[in-house]
DNA sequence: ATGGAAATGAAAATCATTTTCATTTGTGAT
DNA sequence: ATCACAAATGAAAATGATTTTCATTTCCAT
């Protein structure tokens, strides 16, 4: 176990609540601060564990981390430069409830994601 | 510039139209098929470029392909024995339309995917 | 101080994907 | 049929993010 280094999500918040692991620790470099990429790489982890933070793929497959608000919410991504909107998905949780009891699942979760172009791209 | 073997647009569709390039390779292989990776990786873009498949992201990070088009289903995947149900997501397509919609986005699609324990497990 | 648990990070391992490059195949002109 | 050249192929190496390993250091409670 080990639990999140306080100066990735400090230099995550600074970065606009949104950076990729990579980006984190280069960010960290540059201002000085000694960390190793394993423990920037770990921190993240624990703060996604935590649900303080979650976790997106770029297109390139790349993971970015993003500072998460109280409510559960999904996100409307955009392919081109990676904007994100939180929305509502009150019909989905319904739909996922209703579909998981229609085949005698239990402890449901569900995931959810759109992505698309926005006005700008 | 390379053209697509049809071989794995053939494949692509006998896996319900939904995998990863590495799972269609094994499943050529498996198929008695000779046919190099890179050629499956060069196959797959050129069909993504020409809009016959297009890409997502699994949470590992993965690309998994698809085709476009292709009435698609979500899954109710049951996180003990990983036993998978194909489920109509109506009420998904219309939220995320919506959603899109109010925010100005086009070329929408999304990903969707409930999971819980199933009643063996 | 002392011992053990947790944290750290450098280096190696992993894994999907891309690039390189030499070879093979297909095609059209002669 | 033969020649020439473009496109396709795939093995192997390169890339790049992420994870694992493992030896070392830091923290605490006694």
């Amino acid at each position: 176990m080990s639990r999140s280094n306080p100066r990735v999500l400090s230099t995550l918040e600074r970065a606009g609540g949104f950076a990729s692991a990579q980006e984190v620790y280069r960010l960290m470099q540059r201002e000085g601060e000694s960390i190793g990429l394993t423990t920037v790489y770990r921190s993240l982890q624990s703060l996604v564990n935590d649900k303080i933070v979650d976790v997106l793929r770029r297109d390139d497959g790349e993971a970015i981390y993003r500072l998460c608000g109280d409510a559960h919410h999904h996100h409307l991504v955009c392919k081109g430069c990676g904007d994100t909107v939180e929305i509502e998905g009150g019909a989905i949780e319904k739909w996922a409830k209703t579909m998981a009891e229609e085949f005698g699942f239990r402890e449901v979760g569900h995931t959810a994601e759109i992505f698309g172009l926005c006005q700008k791209c």
